[in-house]
DNA sequence: TGCATTAATAGAAATGGTTTCTATTTACAT
DNA sequence: ATGTAAATAGAAACCATTTCTATTAATGCA
């Protein structure tokens, strides 16, 4: 696993730092979607010296290679998440509890065929995202109710 | 239409000032987003004294129900829109001239219905926006290059 | 293995979009 | 007209994120 981080960022052309490979780890070993912060918090569990632009910068850097991946917060700050699916995909994300959980039903392709075709334009990216409350958080908030 | 918004202002509760009527009719008149202080220095012209938490409070507001709609912009700036068309829909979005245009194909009903029940959630709310450039700036990128 | 090159980093500082606060004014129901 | 609750101006605070610079570390090659 270590190897295959490792590979990731080579061809990415991105140096193999610890310190880059320990946010991989932080994140791998996570269910739920993490602000830059958090990471920071977590890394400084292992490194005495380490600097929260560096989180951000890392993260950015990975996410941009697509190795991690953003959340659209509604309050719009910044949450990763590292997603084991490889194909493209989209997220739920639970507001309450922040489990993140994959729709792999994209009908993106036959909208992206729509726009182009329809108003002539580029597409650059897209966002899709559903936010809510998780099957867990539903059923916590049914009993705090009863 | 000032009629017109004046209803809708009062069936959200919200009195109808003049402030109020004017970023609505400031956003009316345009074809793109805009954000919080530019529609600021546009309400300036109209009025010697307006407060720049004024505009941001009357945005919000005004998202909120539903009046105006909100831009999920890459570089998580905030950024308003009034639309006309009232039913459900999207928008793609011109990251170039700040372009809106609608798409009217909107397939997450069906998604909504597979979210509920393959992962028995609650759908709080979704994001749905295609980012890229417009017929308009691709020509004129092209002309650029030409 | 040593060296040159270039990226990565720490730490401090700045940034700036957005929000909060409070006194004052305004809309509007009665 | 009058009372009340909402809306506002202006100043100040906020704080997540970014920038900056000197230092350190990774990597490719001799
Ligand atoms: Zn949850
Ligand atoms: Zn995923
Ligand atoms: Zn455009
Ligand atoms: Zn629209």
């Amino acid at each position: 696993m270590l190897r295959d981080f490792q590979t990731v960022l080579k061809k990415l052309h991105l140096k193999v730092t610890p310190k880059r490979l320990a946010i991989l780890e932080i994140l791998k070993n996570e269910s739920v979607y993490l602000s830059p912060e958090e990471v920071w918090r977590k890394l400084r569990k292992q490194f005495s010296r380490v600097g929260l632009p560096t989180v951000y910068r890392n993260l950015e850097e990975l996410a941009q290679g697509d190795v991690i991946s953003k959340v659209t917060h509604p309050n719009r700050q910044l949450y990763y998440y590292f997603c084991l699916n490889p194909s493209h995909h989209h997220h739920f994300i639970c507001l309450s509890c922040r489990t993140v959980e994959d729709i792999d039903f994209c009908m993106f392709r036959e909208l992206e065929k729509r726009v182009k075709q329809e108003l002539k334009g580029r597409v650059v990216s897209h966002i899709l995202q559903v936010n809510g409350l998780c099957k867990k958080c539903l059923k916590k908030d049914g009993e705090s109710h009863a």
